[in-house]
DNA sequence: CGACGCCTTGATAAATGTCAAACGTCGTGG
DNA sequence: CCACGACGTTTGACATTTATCAAGGCGTCG
């Protein structure tokens, strides 16, 4: 299935009844807060899986960041060939398990400074989008600053600040070029 | 198998040979970050299993937080069986799912306010405890602080305002009585 | 060219962390 | 039984980080 830009794929409390992986293209979760906030729980690109859930409703919505082809998968029949062949469920035990280290590296993310945030992220990106040099991030500073827990503006300032350092090098605001990754690690770690 | 306050359960990066069921007591997850703070990722208390990992290493360690039996369960073994049998698999899977759904929540946890971070924490609490009225917490300050990603100063002193305002009461440090469950829920939303 | 959206920058405010000290409680030993 | 010490907690004064509010720049697309 093909989804524009900020297309919704699905929402929060909807049922849900398939699974889906990133063909091409770029995908959020998100959850809006009591207060307006907006986290994103996840970026999807391609080759990953999301829409894994315990319950049969959605915790989390999802929104397609740029054109994007997604994969769709019906759930029950899936989880009915679990039941029969263990090669699936196993399948599928990996990747719920995938998901749960994902989501506890990004946990111990948002306990850390901005700096250190910020730096984990294009760790992350570069490693994501198998990066050599420059990378094309697909989401905006918004994206960003809702999955890192940190304000649009706390994130631009952080990025000014690691190319003043020549940490990193943005030709535009959407490409990022890391020039010193040690360096990035060591505010990383 | 019994354990002591503080004693080591597993530590970050042994091999995850052992899946863990709580009998009594309460156990924490944690990670030393690198400017020394500790982050905890979960806790567990009577009924709860962990040690649930896909990589076979843990991803964090766990110690006990006061007087613990520990049900010890080989996880090779398990996961033979659930290769044959749907049912064990379905299990394994169901917990592994519901260890996310709970890491998900903490995540949204971690981007609130204090105030939003200690309402929620003592919410689940007593949920977990399954309290009615007041409920003794095991584990110290620090422990909250850290599972929060506060100070224990700023848990300290917000439990001190919400005292103040009567939502709830301190009779001792440790033992918390909810006076008034619809003001933290709207802390919480 | 102009308008719009997105990003950056600046000044200020609010929340939380840090450092320091006092307080309480509990267990130990006199 | 009381005094003392250790440890966990609370409180206070101050520092730092990050958010908020406001304005300006810059690229894109009609």
């Amino acid at each position: 299935m093909a989804f524009s830009r900020d297309d919704e794929i699905y929402s929060e409390g909807e049922v849900a009844d398939y699974l889906y992986k990133v063909e091409s293209g770029a995908v959020r979760t998100y959850k809006i807060l009591s207060d307006g906030r907006r986290q994103i729980g996840a970026f999807y690109l391609p080759g990953d899986v999301f829409g894994l859930e315990v319950s049969d409703e959605h915790q989390l919505s999802a929104e397609a960041i740029s054109e994007s082809t997604i994969l769709v998968v019906k759930r029950s029949a899936l989880i009915a060939l679990a039941a029969r062949d263990p090669g699936v469920a196993r399948q599928l035990w990996m990747f719920t398990a995938q998901a749960l280290d994902r989501m506890q590296s990004h946990m111990l993310l948002l306990v850390r400074s901005a700096q250190e945030k910020v730096a984990c992220f294009l760790l992350e990106m570069g490693e994501r989008l198998s990066a050599t040099e420059a990378m094309e991030l697909p989401m905006s500073r918004q994206d960003i600053a809702d999955y890192l827990g940190l304000t649009i503006e706390t994130v631009s300032r952080t990025l000014t600040m690691l190319q003043t350092k020549s940490t990193i090098a943005l030709p535009t605001s959407r490409r990022i070029v890391v020039r010193n990754r040690a360096a990035l690690r060591r505010l990383n770690a």
